[in-house]
DNA sequence: TGCTTATATGCCTTGACAAGCATATGCCGT
DNA sequence: ACGGCATATGCTTGTCAAGGCATATAAGCA
């Protein structure tokens, strides 16, 4: 499995640990609330915990897991650079909306059909 | 592969978008930078440009592939509770640090911005 | 026109993993 | 000690995607 990544491409992996922002639940809980089979939420967890997403502590026979921060700090520390890389491009556009006194309000994006205005793409040979 | 987190799943992929951080690149700089044969590139590079990743200009026979940020602001936005979770965990955390007058002091004494204590990683009970 | 460079695509094999099912382990109350 | 509840694990199967290879498309050049 290896990779934080990997861990967290799996869409019933990443629901258990958005269920798990909330408090921390027991199996039994996060199978009835995510309605999937125990044994599929028990695998899950397992991938999870080892890889360190989670941790549990025993309560009777129940387990309780919850949420350990650094996997995810991991994926958004990979995420910095790109979150620099955006908004250095909104505020390129932004200037360049400024610049030519574009009179149409446009609201920020929001749906993923928005694309940057026709600006003819600099084929520069700045490289 | 549906979700933007199988995309960046595949190590290969994100090598190439970090790669195009710093300026758009042809399929042969890739290649070239990475060490991956080609069609590799291309195929990553198609299933990069389907979910969004990246657009590409034709340059004569080249193709120059640049970033788009839409995907990789969504992962961002799935992270963003969590980060609100640990940055919270921090907190209570240096607040509990302070209330037993822990000896250390931390160095960074900038005292407007928070930031964690540098302790050593607790490895309570892993197995 | 042919030759070369740049990139894309199709096929095939292989490996990884999720899902399902059966079963094992372990703790509780009586 | 027993039966039942809560959770974990082993095995098998189907799916799907990555990697390798050959080949296709297309633009530039002589």
């Amino acid at each position: 499995m290896e990779s934080v990544f990997e861990i967290i491409a799996e869409p019933s992996r990443r629901a258990i640990l958005s269920l798990l922002l909330s408090s921390q639940q027991s199996v039994g809980e996060i199978e009835r609330r995510l309605r999937m089979p125990q044994t599929a939420v028990s695998k899950h967890l397992r991938v999870l915990r080892d890889a360190g997403f989670v941790e549990s502590t025993v309560d009777a026979q129940r387990r309780l897991y919850r949420l350990k921060p650094e996997p995810l700090q991991e994926v958004d520390a990979w995420l910095a650079p790109f979150r620099r890389f955006w908004s250095a491009h909104l505020d390129a556009l932004e200037r360049h909306l400024d610049r030519m006194e574009l009179s149409t309000q446009t609201k920020t994006t929001t749906s993923k059909k928005r694309r940057a205005p026709n600006r003819a793409p600099d084929k520069g040979k700045t490289k």
